[in-house]
DNA sequence: GTCTATACCAGGATAGAC
DNA sequence: GTCTATCCTGGTATAGAC
């Protein structure tokens, strides 16, 4: 294929390219996740959804794990924006509400909670993958507790400080409510998605 | 081996026999997933803990998942025991409290969270494991729904049918709560168990 | 950078003798 | 029921040409 280098010793083209053929893997990966799982997604369904070849893919990446840790930082990057977005809306959903919002955007995106649930599973032995999860629910608990922290000060008038205080006690309880809810949902075949948001609404913390 | 039958067309003694190997296979299981977690423990290994063969675990069961099955039917069977003694007792620990007992029993058991996000994540593809989980956990729901029902009734003085009905709701928090527990236990290296639970406990509902 | 072909390995499960 | 030895599958990653 081609490769410009621009001036100096920066591949500058290139660099651009490189970021197009990634994209185009994280999304074939992505694909091929929605269709058969993680697990059960073997490099080679990889391979034939990209279009490329073997010696392509891992021209780009080390392995599976590098292509999940490209493709759950960018689904993770858009849930954090949803939440950044509603937070600078007038009237901001409940935390409990924004639960509800972001299950449903994460599902949209992964296509099946399934998917999480096998990340994790990995995640224990896999270091990458291990880094992936943490750094994703560092952010997603940030992002989270400024969220809960806002809407206490807001709907409350609570001092900025006291709101941190308490948000930082009970994002806890909204982090565990959703991988709660990603897990019954993957694992349990009768489970009630519905039963479960209302149940948990009705009784999280205003 | 000497095998006896006793009588007529069943075999009683092999019976006990079979018994007592299935534990011991169970047993050496659970000492090599406590020590290497339980995707990278390996049947070679189990094999040799239980310093047994290959033929003779495989006379037993037909594979991994059904070792798992056993060994975690057995421990989960351990803490619905704990949850339903302490329904027994005078002053019942509230259920906010009853969280910190069962994670407590569980890791005490289990030794490493991480094997149950293992088994988790591995469900997802593996039939006799999903059917482990969704059994596993309809006996925890039940059993803490009914301990919840049972506190609102005592504590608050509620009638049977309205403490089911709120039961029914909350249990799902609860179990939320001890899912992202264990998750974020096995995931997290820089976890803070007691924030988590103290955090938690003071946001549950009453 | 990309392709095809393939080496290589781990690991679960079985065969057949005792 | 149990043992030893081994087969066999799936799947990742690399070699070497273009």
């Amino acid at each position: 294929m081609i490769i410009l280098f621009y001036g100096g010793s920066v591949p500058r083209v290139t660099e651009e390219y490189r970021d197009v053929r990634r994209q185009q893997i994280a999304d074939a990966a992505l694909r091929a996740f929605r269709r058969r799982g993680f697990q059960a997604t073997s490099m080679a369904e990889i391979i034939a959804e990209s279009g490329l070849s073997a010696g392509a893919i891992y021209g780009h990446f080390k392995g599976k794990s590098e292509i999940v840790f490209e493709v759950a930082t960018r689904v993770v990057g858009a849930r954090i924006g949803d939440i950044e977005r509603l937070a600078e809306r007038d009237s901001m959903p409940s935390p409990a509400e924004l639960l509800r919002l972001i299950m449903a955007g994460m599902l949209k995106d992964v296509g099946n909670p399934a998917i999480l649930v096998q990340i994790w599973g990995e995640a224990v032995t896999d270091p990458v993958l291990k880094q992936l999860v943490q750094g994703v629910l560092a952010r997603l608990r940030d992002t989270w507790t400024r969220y809960i922290s806002l809407w206490h000060q807001r709907e409350h008038g609570l001092a900025e400080s006291e709101a941190d205080a308490i948000a930082a006690e009970q994002v806890h309880l909204f982090v565990s409510a959703a991988q709660g809810y990603l897990l019954q949902s993957a694992l349990l075949s009768d489970f009630d998605s519905e039963a479960f948001l209302s149940g948990v609404e009705k009784h999280l913390p205003r």
